[in-house]
DNA sequence: GTAAAATGTTCCTATAAAGAACATCGAGAG
DNA sequence: CTCTCGATGTTCTTTATAGGAACATTTTAC
């Protein structure tokens, strides 16, 4: 159930606007620190308030929630693209799709991979066996 | 606010599929008069279950809600996901497809960064902090 | 008309979201 | 460098409401 995704969609459509959280509270009538808690992923907003964050945002409730409908088109035009500049078939599926979608919706991360995809091979492999290392543990909680 | 249509739908879809009650909430695993008062619009299923009701009745949120989208509405969704409209020149241009480019001729990131998708925002952001350490020192060779 | 099933209702409990106050972060200004 | 202020994050408490169990009612089948 990836509910992670709201927290992050909210935010990232609060700032595209550059809207602070207070000036979203105030639409939605409600305090500005459960704001805050939905983009921590701490709580989820109720039904009513997700149906009015997706009129304000212009946005299906199930886009809201990364749930996208469109996968399946966006998916062939993405093959349809790639099909000429790389000769190997790797895969490209949904779930590369949602990753685009972090990273333009999470750009500090995308900064990241910018810098990481520059270095050279042999630093590349560091940064990848560290990352490695970091995921094993953080999953431990 | 039309969410005493999501009550009647319910009960829609669950007829359609000549389910009892106490059949949906097998599939649900939560309690059968809860689902009583769905129908009788007393109370609304939590976010997460809504979820679980789209993808067994096969319907998107927004329609299960009773909110459909017009077609320009969906073209729309279409265009920010690529994000092609005018003001977030930042996100998808040349350098973001040499990104995307690199994500597929390298599987081993993609798969990390899609781990690190999923997480939740706390994790994210602790990842944030060390992938930046990490970088800056390797900067220094 | 009766029995069994499906559905509706009431009451209670537990959960988790909202609010307020306080803490921290970050971007200028000096 | 430090101070300030606006923005954001966190903690604690309160409140709202969804969920469960048991009972009541309605509907269906015979």
């Amino acid at each position: 159930m990836s509910i992670h995704k709201l927290a992050s969609n909210i935010k990232y459509y609060r700032t595209n606007q550059n809207w602070t959280q207070q000036k979203l509270a105030d639409q939605l009538k409600i305090s500005r620190s459960v704001i805050a808690k939905w983009e921590n992923g701490d709580v989820l907003p109720d039904l009513p308030t997700i149906i009015k964050l997706s009129q304000i945002f212009h946005q299906s409730i199930d886009s809201l929630l990364g749930l996208n409908k469109h996968a399946d088109q966006l998916l062939s035009d993405f093959q349809q693209f790639y099909q000429t500049s790389t000769d190997d078939e790797q895969t490209i599926d949904e779930s590369f799709l949602d990753l685009i979608s972090f990273l333009i919706k999470n750009p500090q991360f995308r900064d990241q991979f910018d810098q990481i995809s520059k270095m050279p091979i042999k630093h590349q492999k560091a940064i990848h066996r560290m990352i490695s290392t970091m995921i094993n543990e953080i999953d431990k909680f």
